[in-house]
DNA sequence: AGCACGCCGACT
DNA sequence: GTCGGCGTGCTC
């Protein structure tokens, strides 16, 4: 053997071949450091002695980093599938998967962590001291108990590092080793029928590859059956990994674990720092780590024995990545439970369409949590027909004698409106000229707390103009309605209740969140308003009446998922109203009463409404009936992108005839940041066929002088079509 | 992506 | 006379 393949961190749809030194040893699965132009990068070795090596004169490796390989099969073949499976350069796939430090050539200490215990000084300390330091004094007197692994000190760096220099405290090296298995700390709740049908259903595959799809309303007790499906796979050694959409829902999911196994968890999500990332990777590698429970990109741990997968939320669309690298992870962990052979289980109160579309291709198994598991009430969805309504700030009459009702009660009020900022736009009373952006094609919203217009596609803001930039008239006036006016108009007109806020704005600053979600679990009555934030995981026990504010705007939208997201929001919005012994109730402000889907929803539930979605997804040969794939541009000169992309659907049009198009295509932004921005939207039955096509438009694309001028990407299965 | 080379405009 | 703008080419 004399030649190997490297994958490098480079956006380039190639491979790089080496020569291997006469004496230095590689497996595949170890960084090596290369000559790569001008420059050294590190790369993994892919392949050794490939077929078809690259004929010129290969450059020779300078460096072998790794005694052994970083990860096995598995994740190597699971990067190589989704490298080919979304077209993405494997380098680039390379880097989603790697921590920051591992990439860098930082060494991997096989299987250590470390432990941070009391010296002799330390140990020899009065407990009056420390006393101006009550941070670091709680540090101490956790360690007089016993020494402490690192990741159980996570957030604590400050004091660490204060007891370290004052010669209290040393680290001393562990080796992480497979976790022992532990009898649960609690015992496990008494199960109703089908979650009893579940539990089973999933344990019996045990250390085979099989699908499930959990279907069960918040309340269905998913996180018992997930609990019962870990416990036996934990008494086998084999370690589980839960993903979970937000990192939000990271910390208290942990806690919910924790309460049951006595074995070591994890989180991992992307606000760690690299040090605490690559300590998580070795704990995956090492064993160490029975329970991991991350956001989507946890997906590519290197678990020495996985035994089970959970995909928590699996409709949620942030499991799939939004930029460079645009993986589903719902759609990559399927994958990865086949190349470990272990069963994977998806759930949700609102199952994806491609999920239920699984289910019924025979596909994924259906488990169908229909019971509330506790005794808790059934909440009612009402709608409230705007139509010929005076309406006071968006809100009909009826609307705002509930909210009063229920405060009155004690009680909480939620309301939903998905637009921060005061008004969507500034209009000039006088010539009717509207602010914009400079740089979109889009209005600027008002934010009125800041005195700020702010592009919210850009990002850029810039003060509120006193004059029209048409007519110079003074006569500026909000149009439409965004959180923050609602937020002081319910003040005004419900004065003696507090009006909570709770979108981007106003979490900005760390820790504001919770300090928001802390007031609301006070539990006094009070007005909640907030944008599409409040929807996800947290819970709100008090609430006992939530307001969509603005229906429509989803029932007629250009996105075709909107139907099947507003369905979801309903039903979990519905799930989480009037926990407890107070009865929920939704209402719905539409124009639309007689709308079918808001019917269909009402009167027989999601899964109804699922069913009839899936049939004219069936009709308008949409996403999952066929594959989708999309090609976007950004440039500067407009043409340039349109240019590009026209070259692409010839192309198509006369080499993939099975390969159905649309466009080029303006999204609906055009313009983004100054760039122009254009789509090819392309649609196939076989997804073979379409993957095909994708390939030959891609060695098409790389080789075109255009391909530089502009920017291009391709989304494989986009979510939308913006 | 990086990093070179290369060819034209305003500066110590 | 050079410093530096970004067009174009290449990376085993």
């Amino acid at each position: 053997m004399n030649r190997v393949r490297v994958a490098l961190p480079v956006p380039l749809h190639q491979h790089f071949d080496y020569l291997l030194p006469e004496g230095m040893q590689v497996q595949v699965g170890v960084r090596v450091r290369v000559p790569f132009g001008k420059r050294e990068l590190i790369g993994i070795v892919w392949q050794l002695d490939p077929e078809n090596a690259h004929p010129d004169k290969l450059k020779a490796l300078l460096e072998v980093l790794d005694q052994t390989p970083l990860f096995g099969n598995e994740i190597k073949q699971l990067l190589s599938f989704a490298a080919d499976y979304y077209h993405h350069p494997l380098g680039e796939v390379l880097v989603s998967a790697l921590p920051a430090l591992l990439r860098e050539g930082k060494a991997v200490l096989a299987g250590h962590g470390r432990l941070l215990q009391l010296t002799p000084l330390g140990s020899s300390l009065k407990t009056d001291a420390l006393q101006r330091a009550p941070r670091q004094l709680a540090l101490w007197q956790r360690l007089q108990q016993a020494a402490c692994r690192e990741d159980e000190l996570v957030g604590e760096s400050p004091q660490i590092k204060a007891l370290l220099e004052k010669d209290l405290v040393a680290w001393q090296a562990i080796e992480f080793s497979p976790f022992v298995p532990q009898p649960d700390r609690q015992t496990p709740l008494q199960l109703n029928p089908a979650q009893a049908l579940a539990v089973s259903a999933i344990n019996q595959s045990a250390g085979s590859f099989s699908r499930f799809l959990l279907e069960g309303v918040t309340g269905s007790g998913k996180t018992e059956v997930y609990l019962q499906c870990i416990s036996p796979v934990l008494q086998r050694g084999q370690q589980v990994l839960v993903l979970v959409p937000e990192i939000g829902l990271t910390p208290q999911t942990l806690a919910r674990f924790a309460k049951r196994f006595a074995v070591p968890l994890q989180i991992w999500h992307s606000n760690m720092t690299d040090q605490e990332r690559l300590l998580a990777w070795q704990r995956s590698q090492s064993g160490d780590a029975a329970i991991t429970i991350g956001t989507r990109s946890a997906l590519f741990l290197p678990f020495l024995q996985l035994g089970l997968l959970i995909i928590d939320e699996e409709h949620d669309a942030s499991l799939k990545q939004q930029e460079g690298f645009r993986y589903h992870a719902r759609d990559l962990a399927v994958k990865r439970a086949a190349l470990a052979s272990c069963p994977i289980v998806l759930g949700s109160a609102t199952p994806s369409l491609e999920s239920l579309y699984n289910v019924q291709q025979g596909k994924f198994a259906h488990l169908p949590l229909p019971e509330r598991a506790t005794s808790q009430k059934v909440p009612k969805i009402e709608l409230m027909d705007l139509k010929q309504q005076v309406l006071k700030h968006g809100l009909a009459d009826g609307t705002l004698v509930q909210i009063k009702q229920r405060l009155q009660r004690g009680e909480q009020v939620m309301l939903f409106l998905n637009r921060r900022g005061f008004a969507p736009a500034l209009i000039c009373h006088e010539c009717g000229w509207l602010t914009e952006c400079q740089r979109c094609a889009a209005f600027t919203t008002f934010h009125k707390q800041s005195r700020q217009l702010v592009c919210h596609h850009c990002g850029a803001s810039r003060p509120v103009p006193h004059q029209c930039g048409h007519c110079g008239s003074t006569q500026l006036a909000p149009v439409g309605q965004g959180t923050e006016q609602l937020e002081e108009q319910l003040q005004q007109l419900i004065p003696d209740f507090p009006v909570i806020r709770l979108d981007r704005d106003s979490t900005r600053r760390k820790g504001s969140l919770e300090a928001l979600l802390e007031e609301i679990n006070q539990g006094q009555p009070a007005i909640i308003v907030g944008t599409q934030m409040l929807a996800k995981g947290h819970h709100f026990p008090k609430v006992s009446l939530v307001v969509i504010v603005d229906v429509d705007s989803a029932l007629y939208s250009s996105d075709f998922r909107a139907s099947e997201q507003l369905a979801q929001l309903l039903t979990q919005v519905a799930g989480r109203a009037g926990r407890g012994d107070i009865a929920g109730t939704v209402l719905l402000q539409t124009h639309y009463p007689g709308h079918p889907l808001l019917q269909d929803v009402i009167q027989n539930g999601y899964s109804s409404f699922a069913r009839s979605a899936l049939l004219e997804r069936q009709q308008t040969r949409l996403p999952p009936y066929q594959h989708l794939a999309l090609f976007r541009t950004e440039s500067f000169d407009s043409n340039d992108g349109l240019l590009f992309l026209t070259g692409m659907q010839q192309l198509i049009a006369t080499e993939c005839p099975q390969v159905q198009y649309l466009g080029p295509l303006k999204p609906p932004l055009e313009r983004k940041a100054g760039k122009f921005r254009w789509q090819l939207q392309l649609f196939c039955r076989d997804r073979r066929q379409l993957h095909l096509a994708l390939d030959l438009v891609l060695s098409q694309c790389c080789s075109t002088t255009l391909s530089r001028k502009i920017k291009w990407q391709l989304d494989v299965d986009a979510l939308d079509l913006n």
